[in-house]
DNA sequence: GGACCGGGTTCCGGTGGACGGAACGAAACT
DNA sequence: AGTTTCGTTCCGTCCACCGGAACCCGGTCC
């Protein structure tokens, strides 16, 4: 049996239909389309709405979303149906996002206040990165990515990082097409191998208007306790002269140093390369 | 018929008994009582210590796991189950924290600049408060609230906002026993109700000692654009000689500028007080 | 006014799939 | 070797999910 998720499933859409193959058990299978069936900008969603999003019979949305209600998973006021705030304590208890979180969020600021630009966090999920934290400065504005947005893996920084450090995925991604986003995203699978290459022995991944027109990006990877790869950090910028290279040691300074709050469990972390220190976060700046 | 859990049997060893009600379609209920049974610090959880927790049949709990896992709301690896990313980003889609955070997070920044101690934003739910985010200083110390975790109404100050502008509520809760959860907790009804007329005249809350001993805390409320309250702002620090009437007006105007940004659709928030401005953060106090 | 429409809710009979006891394979102790 | 614990598969029973139909309520159009 494939553990591999089928497709993406389309989210949030605004008309089509989920003609989703379920292998799921039928009921958890309902419970799955209504929830994905909220936006990232949805506020309050009608029960009609919902059937049409969904393409199940009436009746079981009315049943599902009562039952997803009494748990709060669900909430309701005359706008409609709203995503509930139990999803909100359970999605932060989630293992992955947190430990990666927590520990790498004192270094993101110190990043974010030297570099002044959008810093993020990521994590490896099926074949996209999933973006765990953003901070950003205010005029550093035009966010390319939500909180817990999801990216190619080959048109982003963060993407090459994995694909850099994890072979078998590379194997998979470089076999398949290469969708390119804007005019520069990499298309062809032999020039995105050999920068692999490169990425993985100089410890950072850049991307240069790869991934949205204007912006570049530099990320570094973070070790787990057990050396194996987590998750990365990035730093996004408009373009300019000579940034790429400015950033690049900063970044890897960075994830050097999440690696390292990681294994010493979060807490103090000495910047072993000196750029980044782990003090007292901006204090040290002022 | 009487399906609805002949007994919960115990569930987290270290944490306390769900006290579930709900008289749920039986599955969505299978499905609360498997995700529920992840705690704050569980990593990887064996089927076996799950079906101790759920109190469900080894094989229901097989069976739903394998469907949430097809979902990927729940992963697996050699350590045994843990939630899974997909309810991380569900969790990040929620209006009630997105709405409140996104607006709130500048301002959040600059009172952690300006004042150096623990922060946070909270929303109302039940009888409790869910704290949304957190940012603290490193050395500010001992987390006295995770980030999605809860507290009592009349025990801190951000519950105490809740309660001043929410008649309907402070009137169930007052009618309820207080529980003491700290020596100076308020557990008179009285002193309590008089207490919260101070707070809807004065436009904030405090608290000292209330929560945890050693620490004060002051808040403020935050209004949605229909003039109702959707949250509250509060700063939290170990207790000194005249603190509280220096964050007083700082939380204040803090509070203030997240109603303005609310309003103004997040975006650049002039502060109307003039003590807190929106303008690039942190840049301004460098 | 009446007809119509689109949302939300309740009712109820048929049936598909959830349920869980039992048995099996595989490790980890003793 | 025996014993315990964990994960998985199988299968007959039966119940709870399913969804069509009908109903209520507010708008809107003619």
């Amino acid at each position: 049996m494939s553990l591999v998720a089928p497709l993406p499933a389309a989210v949030h859409p605004d008309q089509t239909v989920h003609p989703d193959q379920t292998v799921n058990g039928a009921v958890v299978d309902k419970v799955r389309r209504v929830l994905s069936a909220f936006g990232p900008d949805d506020v309050g969603v009608s029960l009609a709405e919902l059937v049409r999003r969904t393409g199940l019979a009436k009746t079981t949305v009315h049943r599902t979303c009562a039952d997803l209600m009494a748990w709060g998973a669900l909430e309701r006021d005359t706008a409609g149906y709203r995503l509930g705030l139990k999803l909100f304590e359970l999605g932060q208890l989630v293992p992955r996002q947190r430990i990666l979180r927590e520990a790498a969020l004192p270094i993101l600021e110190q990043l974010l206040f030297a570099t002044q630009e959008t810093v993020h966090c990521a994590v490896l999920d099926g074949h996209e990165v999933v973006y765990v934290e953003r901070l950003s400065t205010r005029h550093a504005g035009s966010a390319p990515s939500r909180i817990a947005g999801r990216a190619d893996l080959h048109a982003t920084a963060t993407g090459k990082v994995f694909l850099a450090w994890t072979p078998a995925l590379a194997r998979e991604v470089l076999s398949g097409p290469l969708r390119a986003r804007v005019p520069r995203t990499i298309t062809s699978p032999l020039v995105l191998r050999r920068q692999l290459e490169r990425v993985h022995a100089e410890g950072v991944a850049t991307e240069y208007e790869e991934t949205r027109v204007g912006y570049l990006s530099v990320a570094a990877p973070v070790f787990g306790s057990h050396g194996i790869l987590v998750g990365a950090i990035s730093v996004t910028a408009g373009v300019r002269r000579g940034l790429t290279d400015r950033l690049v040691p900063q970044v890897k300074a960075a994830g050097r140093a999440v690696t390292v709050a990681l294994r010493t469990g979060d807490g103090r972390q000495i910047g072993e390369a000196g750029e980044v220190r782990g003090a007292s976060l901006r204090m040290s700046y002022a």
